[in-house]
Parts: structure tokens; C-alpha cells; sequence
DNA sequence: ATGCGGACCTGTTAGC
DNA sequence: TGCTAACAGGTCCGCA
């Protein structure tokens, strides 16, 4: 589900009521995430205080004085903060309970997220030592992408999923960037341009900041932790518009697949 | 090192 | 209407 604009919003609303709280409680209902939740967690955790809560790709850092719990939310994780004695509902795996009367729930249908604790650096962690650097800051440019892109054979749209080239674009945002660059996806990356890698660049923050101001995108399910939706799925050009007219030219829209995902590009526009 | 395919899950929708 | 198959926003891992 969520790409970076989704973990970003997930951010922002969670962060008013989680920063700086003391954890009073962990309650871990359904441990089989994509890695196993170590339930002494419940030990290691109560009590410690959340110094600080950022992001890194789409994983989200909880910081206390003794480590950092790593959440990542998969394809269909939902972070909410709730009012100590909300029902639990079917899917809502974790609480982590604080003392200021809120809790911060996780709820994740297909599990494919995860919650993680480390107190080791934490950049020097195993899921966040090879990743490319963040999307919205000076460290990735034009030169950076160039350089990823020209060492490799594989279509464009698969270097901008994988994570050690480029973190943040996923599926929807891969199609879209593409799209707006007039690239078709399927374009070996090491014969693109040194000025459409510019060009890519710039439409990847463009695309990520606009849509981190609409609140992300909402497909099926996203809702940011105030249970908002998000509005960015209206700006949509391509994705999931099979057979529908290109907004540039006209032409259907097709769709393929690609390293096991759906791309959606126009034919005549993108080359 | 690169690139590909499989794996992990449940829920919803498309198609017969 | 009902059953089945395909597909869904991610990404790690093992293999060639």
C-alpha cells in the first residue's frame, strides 16, 4: 500500500501524539510479521521514552535512549493513533500503548510489514545500510541517477523500484514519474540520457512533494492516522488506467508486466 | 555483481 | 448468484 508519500503522512499525523511520550505498554496480539516480533519486546520497551520519530525510504524510527523500533508497513500497514480502550478490530496486530492516553495501533492484513527493535546504529542496520540516498534531499540528483542508471542493463522502471538505487517510488509513483518524463518503462536504464536523468529526477521530488501534499494516494485503503484519505489518486495519469486515453495524446493506455508488477504507460508519449 | 523469480499473506474484484 | 483465479500500494532472498 503505502509508497514514500504514505509513510510521510503516516508521519506527520502520528507524530503530535507519539512524540516525546513515554511507551506504558507493548501489546503484540499477532507476532508473525514478515520477521517474527520478538515478544520480549513487551519487556524491552515499557517504560522508554520516544525521543523522536522520523523516516527513512518508507521506514519509519522510533527512537528511545536505548534504541530504535524499525515499522515498516508492507503493502496493506496502517498506523493510527487511537484513545486508550479503542475496540480492536480484525488485522490490528500491535499496540504500542503511551502514557498520555493514546496508543499508536498497527494494523497490517496481508503481514507483510514489520516491527522491528535494534540498538545498534541505526543507519548501520541491515535493511537500511544499502539504501539509496532520500529522493527529497541534494544527495540525490541528476548526476547520482545518471551514474546508477549507466552501469545497468535492466528497464528503467525496475532500477527505480529497487531500493539501492532509489528509495521512496513505488509501483504507482514508478509509472507515474516515468510518464511525466516521456520515458516508456521498459527502456534499458543505461540508455537513458544524461538530460533525462535530469529530467527524472526532478519529476520524481515533483511527483513524491506533490504528493505528500495531498495526503498520499488512497487506492482501496490507505487512511493517515487521523483516518483521512489521501487525495493524490485524482492526479493519477497513468497508473491502473488500462485502455483509457493518455491525458497528453489520446492514445490507450496499455499495461505490462514487469519483474512481476503491473506498468502502465502510453505507447506514443513514452519512448 | 547482476537480474530474475519465488516467497511471504489476506482481501477484493474480474471472469466464467 | 456463486465459485475460482487473478491481482493488489513491498522487498528480501536464493539461484543461475
Amino acid at each position: 500500500m503505502p509508497e514514500l508519500p504514505e509513510v510521510e503522512t503516516t508521519l506527520r499525523g502520528i507524530f503530535p501524539k507519539a512524540n516525546k511520550q513515554t511507551i506504558k505498554q507493548l501489546i503484540i496480539r499477532n507476532s508473525s510479521l514478515r520477521w517474527p516480533v520478538e515478544t520480549n519486546l513487551t519487556k524491552v520497551l515499557a517504560g522508554l521514552v520516544i525521543q523522536n520519530i522520523t523516516r527513512r525510504a518508507k521506514y519509519l524510527l522510533l527512537q528511545t535512549e536505548k534504541g530504535h523500533i524499525i515499522i515498516h508497513l508492507g503493502m496493506s500497514g496502517v498506523l493510527r493513533i487511537l484513545a486508550h480502550g479503542t475496540a480492536v478490530k480484525k488485522h490490528d496486530h500491535i499496540d504500542l500503548v503511551l502514557e498520555n492516553g493514546y496508543l499508536l495501533r498497527y494494523n497490517d492484513p496481508r503481514r507483510f510489514g514489520c516491527f522491528l527493535w535494534t540498538d545498534q546504529p541505526i543507519a548501520e542496520h541491515k535493511l537500511l545500510n544499502n539504501l539509496a540516498p532520500e529522493p527529497l534531499t541534494d544527495d540525490f540528483n541528476a548526476d547520482y541517477l545518471f551514474i546508477k542508471c549507466q552501469s545497468r542493463k535492466l528497464p528503467i522502471k525496475t532500477l527505480l523500484m529497487e531500493n539501492k538505487s532509489v528509495v521512496g517510488v513505488g509501483n504507482i509513483y514508478a509509472n507515474e514519474v516515468l510518464f511525466a518524463t516521456s520515458i516508456s518503462p521498459i527502456r534499458p536504464a543505461n540508455k537513458i540520457s544524461q538530460q533525462e536523468t535530469k529530467l527524472l529526477c526532478q519529476n520524481i521530488k515533483k511527483i513524491l512533494t506533490r504528493a505528500i501534499e495531498q495526503g498520499g494516494t488512497t487506492l482501496k485503503d490507505f487512511l493517515s492516522p487521523d483516518g483521512s484519505p489521501g487525495y493524490f489518486v485524482q492526479q493519477l495519469a497513468v497508473y491502473d488506467k488500462k485502455n483509457q486515453p493518455c491525458p497528453n495524446c489520446g492514445t490507450q493506455i496499455i499495461k505490462i508486466i514487469q519483474a512481476q508488477r503491473a506498468s502502465f504507460y502510453c505507447p506514443d508519449c513514452q519512448q
